[in-house]
DNA sequence: GCTTGATTTGACCAAGTGGTCAAAGGCACG
DNA sequence: CGTGCCTTTGACCACTTGGTCAAATCAAGC
């Protein structure tokens, strides 16, 4: 995709860089990642690392970049000429989903926002608070028709942004408490069906 | 209170590199802590910060250590003899309160967790899972006599959890896209009444 | 096989890291 | 005032950090 006037090399090199900085920096925060580490973990030298990204900042940029818009794209979908309970279901379906295929993407996220966002707060103000924006007026629309319960529209989205996450971001919680022989993402799949119909269907 | 043999400076200091330590945990993670920022944050120096506590560990330690009681507290609390729908309820408030007064305290949480809970992993699945299968049991009594609908008992404490800590954790974000002008932690307060209210009111 | 550019590396650097230590400065109390 | 302990600090250390650089190696087209 992004790959103009690259080679296979540098494909390669650079898929292998982001897979292992993806390892590091949602294991360990930007703070604690280190460039031995993140060079370590792709099978490269350090100066070979820096020399397919000038910096770590910019590897950690690479990923933030790319992961807005997957994050995005289940809301996105969201139909403004569907039905409104099962499309907020199938919202809250995709983004466990996302969680359970993606948890690493999902702690590195995290980790962002829990740092105050320095290196992605543009992207939430903008594109983030832009999208939720017309999402909400979706949903209120959806109220007024009495489609769906009243509720406050955006809390709404916060809640399934909370309740799908927190499977990803803390999952050793999640696993510590429930005790082995459980399937966190199966149970919490029903558990936020059940949810979010009692509140919103009419 | 375990001020034992502890002087005033003893007391003041240690008041003073703890609340420090805890400003720069919860805004970089362990690893992206230094302890030249935390002692200048305390206005000691970093020899007589050493002075104080052995390490690096052991300061991260006995925030941890204080950190546990003060957020199991409120579940702690549920009463197996006082109203079904009203105890959960108290629950989601204290636990949002705690969000809104310590929302530092919550990020060095789940900064912790977020590694994978490597200093704190043990409280997790002995004290943290013991009373949570504990008030789990409460919860499936009223159940059981229809005093509550139906859920899985332990996903609905994982939601209580997810949707008061979001917003402390995630402050940054919740305030991006509400946009200014807004109550964050006032709003949630109304929408969690009605999100639980729906799933458990019978 | 030669050339040219892409790739890789060992050696290196300045700054920062967690942590130590001996010596100095305060403080309370007889 | 002196003494003994609590507290503070400057100097220091070994190691790690992000990052540089010139030289070596490699790959592909001619």
């Amino acid at each position: 995709m992004a790959d103009r006037g690259r080679t296979r090399i540098q494909t390669r090199n650079r898929e292998a860089i982001l897979e292992a900085a993806l390892e590091v920096f949602a294991a360990r925060g930007f703070g604690g990642a280190t460039l031995d580490r993140i060079a370590e973990a792709a099978g490269l030298s350090k100066p070979n690392l820096l020399y397919y990204f000038p910096s770590k900042e910019a590897i950690h940029a690479a990923l933030l970049e790319g992961l807005l818009h997957m994050w995005l794209d289940p809301l996105r979908d969201l139909d403004a000429g569907g039905d409104p309970v099962e499309e907020v279901l199938r919202y809250v379906r995709r983004k466990l989903e996302l969680s359970r295929d993606y948890p690493r993407e999902s702690r590195l996220f995290a980790n962002e926002v829990l740092q105050g966002a320095p290196r992605i707060g543009g992207a939430l103000e903008g594109e983030l608070a832009g999208l939720v924006a017309e999402k909400a007026a979706v949903l209120t629309g959806w109220m007024a028709e009495g489609r769906i319960r009243a509720v406050h529209p955006v809390h709404l989205i916060f809640s399934v942004w909370a309740l799908t996450q927190h499977y990803a971001d803390f999952d050793v919680q999640v696993r510590a408490v429930l005790g082995p022989g459980h399937d966190p993402f199966g149970e919490a799949g029903e558990y936020l069906e059940t949810l979010f119909r009692r509140l919103l269907a009419p």
